[in-house]
DNA sequence: GATACCGGGTTCTGCCATCGCT
DNA sequence: AGCGATGGCAGAACCCGGTATC
């Protein structure tokens, strides 16, 4: 144990637990039910008391720089238990590159994942490692989201999560970017993904589209995090959109599949309270519906954005003389920060540039093509 | 050569409720 | 009763550059 050797002492009674239930093929949960039994065997079954803390394993963990406290809030029944294998998941981590200080913050953050024995550790990053290349970029997931990793021991699922997803004709590519942006879509048993998939196909037809495989591989290309929603959320957006927005289907199944599909998934109030405001500063700025229908068919991005950053940049675009016919056509100056658009209006202005003359899309161009262009101009 | 259009990259976990099992 | 497994929820932008088009 060259990770944490000042505690050998400590961990002597878990190593020899370790020892016997490697070398005597016994389990380690008939291995704890076994020795709990026996340390309660003077109290009746009716009255039995929730098991004590494991004192050796709190220091053990305390030791490791884990957060006791954190731990215990997430999932108390970890501590309790006697058979466990800290020592084991954070040389194993360690091994794959992980600090102390990561493997200390998986395991506050994810208890349970001391529970995985070895062997499990190793199939599941080799599967993982079907997906992502390079140890170095599992261990920044598993530290961004320790859960996605450890939160099921079902490495078959994840296996038969693979072939569902690759059977659907997603790319490499997409399964890489599925994997690293939204790891719990392997964590979902692979029932739950099948019948997300079946929703997105059910919805293409729906709406008269022919080619529901097709349909639902666009939004889950276009939309990682749409397998980890739940359908009532993806529904509710639907038919919110389709409501507020009069869509006839051909819209729908343009809308939905393109660039709609990434804000699907927003959070049915925030959708709400979003069109809400974004409806309310429409109107006052003597705006009609159809122009609203048409800003977000282009541009479905800016019901992702709060009513406040929204209008702050409203605000910005306005004040610098920019009109709200000419956002309305080019929205996407709506995508650059409050800070930068408040940044290079300034520039600009100094500069006398004419928004109404020279136009508004020297707001959004990339930071590397403004500074070229801010050059020529003279800045 | 400059601009317009557009898609893509990055990102999103940490908590709670429920269920079935033991 | 307590546990592990699993599903679901809230919250919410910004930036870059390839390529078509003028």
């Amino acid at each position: 144990m060259a990770l944490f050797p000042g505690i050998k002492a400590l961990l002597s009674f878990h190593q020899s637990l370790t020892v016997l239930r490697i070398s005597s093929l016994i389990s380690s949960h008939s291995v704890s039910q076994y020795l709990l039994k026996r340390f309660y065997s003077s109290s009746t079954e009716s009255e039995q008391p929730a098991a004590p803390e494991n004192e050796s394993l709190l220091q053990n963990l305390s030791l490791m720089g884990v957060d006791v406290t954190k731990a215990r809030q997430r999932q108390p029944g970890v501590l309790r238990k006697v058979v466990t294998n800290e020592q084991g998941v954070a040389q194993f981590l360690n091994d794959k590159g992980a600090s102390n200080k990561v493997i200390a913050g998986i395991i506050s953050r994810f208890p349970r994942a001391i529970t995985r024995s070895i062997e499990h550790l190793e199939t599941r990053w080799a599967l993982w490692k079907n997906i992502i290349q390079t140890d170095a970029e599992i261990v920044s997931i598993v530290d961004r989201s320790p859960e996605a990793f450890f939160r099921t021991n079902d490495n078959g699922n994840f296996k038969k999560n693979i072939d569902f997803l690759t059977s659907l004709g997603l790319s490499s590519k997409d399964l890489h970017r599925l994997l690293a942006t939204a790891p719990r879509t392997f964590s979902n048993s692979v029932e739950l993904n099948k019948q997300n998939l079946e929703f997105l196909e059910e919805i293409c037809v729906e709406f008269g589209g022919k080619n529901s495989e097709n349909f639902a591989k666009n939004i889950i290309s276009r939309n990682p995090y749409i397998l980890i929603r739940s359908t009532k959320r993806i529904r509710t957006n639907i038919d919110f959109l389709r409501a507020t927005l009069k869509l006839s289907d051909e819209e729908s199944l343009a809308l939905f599949q393109g660039r709609g599909a990434g804000i699907l998934d927003v959070s049915n109030e925030c959708m709400k309270k979003n069109a809400t405001g974004l409806q309310q500063r429409l109107v006052s700025l003597g705006c009609k519906k159809a122009d609203m229908k048409k800003l977000i068919m282009s541009y479905p991005g800016i019901l992702f954005m709060g009513t406040d950053t929204l209008n702050s940049k409203l605000d910005c675009l306005l004040k610098a003389g920019i009109t709200i016919k000419q956002i309305l056509k080019k929205p996407r100056v709506l995508d650059l920060s409050v800070q930068n658009i408040t940044g290079r209006l300034k520039e600009l202005n100094n500069l006398g540039y004419d928004f109404q003359s020279d136009g508004v899309t020297i707001l959004n161009i990339s930071k590397k093509r403004y500074d070229e262009k801010l050059k020529k101009l003279g800045g």
